[in-house]
DNA sequence: TTGTACGCGTTATCAA
DNA sequence: TTGATAACGCGTACAA
């Protein structure tokens, strides 16, 4: 019934050869000849064997995972299109090594430390990803305490002393903001995420930076928290502005299709009367109505390039460099018009 | 600097017993006078041990993690809202107790049951959630055959070897079905998701079901697959009936936001021209233009109760009963709207 | 190439 | 009853 694994001891016996051949031969270890290790392949393949992760974990202490916590807020545990494919992007390499992924998801209320904490001091992981990177992130601290490898996704401004996988989120607003100007958009206004995420000030300041050197400023400023409810929050606040934008760019697409909603709610025709931007591609993006202009990356590349850094950087070998990702690219669709000189 | 982590024997050296009787005091178990559970507790706390996770896993063969194994279609890798919160629930269960979630994105051009058997056979989990449940599905044989214990996010037809969490998608459709005829509506088509799925299938028969209680048929009947892009064409096709349906009911919100906004695109207004309803309540349903009539689950309960049912049947305490959890309730918003006679 | 200690708890056996 | 001792789970690594 319970077909006893065979254990490297069997494998050994059968080959006729002590336990440390088989291992040896299986991690391709010179000092060996060919024709043992041949044998001692043969056995194994025989009886099924593979070597057992936990005696391995055991006894070179390490866990063969990577571990990505994910704090969110327990009311908007929602949909982030970034996660599930960049956790698609991490298991690709993950499978292939015959890693695992342990995920945690921390409700913003709870002790994110203890999270990490936890995966730690249970040997659950090798290596964590810091999504979701924030100035003068603590996590980046905790980890280096803690002894915990990690690689940050995008790049904390002071010197961290782990390696970052880094898609910078500025060509992309430059672009929309860009494409909004030769459109002949002057009153642009942005709805930007909380300022204690890396990435949320990035396209804010780089929105900024866009406007200025076309000699303009901003037609409005909202920062927001990347849901759909402050996305609506945010654009009732643009649209009673004296001076209504002519133009939204949102960081993240949530907040820009709440924000058409809210537009539409509000008597306004996007994009007559009203060009709106948001930030992601995810999958609804081109299937609300109007399609919505935004930025795409890649997230899937960048779940690959971060599993290949940590391990780097798990395995010791050498310098970890930092990986910089092709940046987002502008997707036009319909949502943004040329202004209507009215 | 590195701190070698304390191990029992330091642990029972410091208390002056044996190995053996540390871990008797740590478990619980009788055979120790209780001054000397008392001196051993106290150890262990001075010394800040806590057992290893390996060393356990090894001697007891157990990994103290659940497995998560989710398929998607690799172009489609965007977000259901039904995992974060599931998850989310699930998390909350197993921090207590120690326990990891391992997670797994399969896409699904890949071999699906690989990614159990890698779970399964490298003893990366003690346990699986069998989610997005299929009819005939393979998985429940698979892992049966691995000897790995699962529950079943909802039932299956045929007998199972597992026990089941449910939530009953069917008076939830049956609401929605009853709203739109309170309000007048006659011609009523269903875009359904891919008869694979249980769920899909549920959703669908309980509207033809609760029509025809009401001497009705469908006034179409589309099959997709879940997808926004899914939804736009399945949307079309109903449109494009002699007899255009006055109310669609979409089998998730995500195909109902972008049925919403092929309506929109072929110049119709919604609710005023078609009634449109979904199924979920994701974060988007409550902020796009008109809101979305939808029916709301709970998944984080649903992840709770699915991770306790899998903890009983892997701790193998006698029988574990499927749980029932409360159905999925209606949700009224401005999509649907009593029928203009016209 | 082999033998064996080691990593670290758990549990069965046995003595007091 | 109370507690110690030793075997066990399964590879890895180093001395011989």
């Amino acid at each position: 019934m319970v077909k006893d694994r065979p254990t490297i001891a069997d494998v050994a016996a059968r080959a006729g050869v002590s336990k440390g051949s088989v291992s040896f031969a299986l991690n391709g270890r010179p000092g060996l000849a060919q024709a043992t290790v041949d044998r001692i392949l043969a056995a194994a393949d025989e009886l099924g064997w593979r070597p057992s992760n936990r005696a391995r974990s055991l006894s070179v202490s390490k866990a063969f995972a990577l571990g990505l916590v994910i704090t969110r807020d327990p009311a908007v545990l929602s949909s982030d299109p970034f996660f599930p494919a960049f956790i698609a992007g991490v298991e690709s390499v993950l499978s292939r090594g015959g890693q695992a992924l342990v995920l945690q998801v921390v409700t913003a209320g709870d002790d994110e430390a203890a999270g990490y904490r936890r995966l730690a001091q249970d040997g659950r992981v090798d290596g964590v990803f810091l999504s979701d990177l924030r100035h003068e992130d603590p996590r980046i601290e905790l980890c280096r305490e803690l002894g915990l490898p990690a690689v940050t996704l995008n790049r904390p401004e002071g010197s961290s002393p782990f390696p970052a996988v880094c898609l910078d989120d500025r060509p992309g607003t430059v672009e929309v903001v860009e494409h909004l100007l030769a459109l002949g958009h002057r009153r642009i206004a942005h709805v930007a995420g909380p300022p204690t995420f890396v990435h949320a000030t990035a396209r804010a300041d780089s929105f900024v930076a866009t406007l200025a050197d076309a000699g303009l400023e901003p037609a409005g400023l909202e920062v927001s928290d990347f849901t759909a409810a402050g996305g609506i929050e945010a654009t009732r606040r643009l649209l009673a502005l004296p001076e209504r934008p002519t133009a939204i760019v949102y960081a993240n697409d949530r907040m820009a299709i709440a924000g058409l909603g809210a537009a539409q709610q509000a008597g306004l025709t996007v994009p007559d009367d009203l060009s709106v931007a948001g930030f992601d591609d995810s999958e609804l993006a081109e299937f609300v109505h109007p399609g919505l202009t935004t930025v795409r990356a890649d997230p899937y590349a960048f779940g690959e390039a971060a599993a290949n850094t940590l391990n780097q950087l798990i395995d010791g070998t050498g310098d970890v460099a930092d990986v910089e990702l092709p940046p987002a690219r502008l997707v036009v669709r319909r949502s943004t018009a040329r202004l209507e000189e009215s």
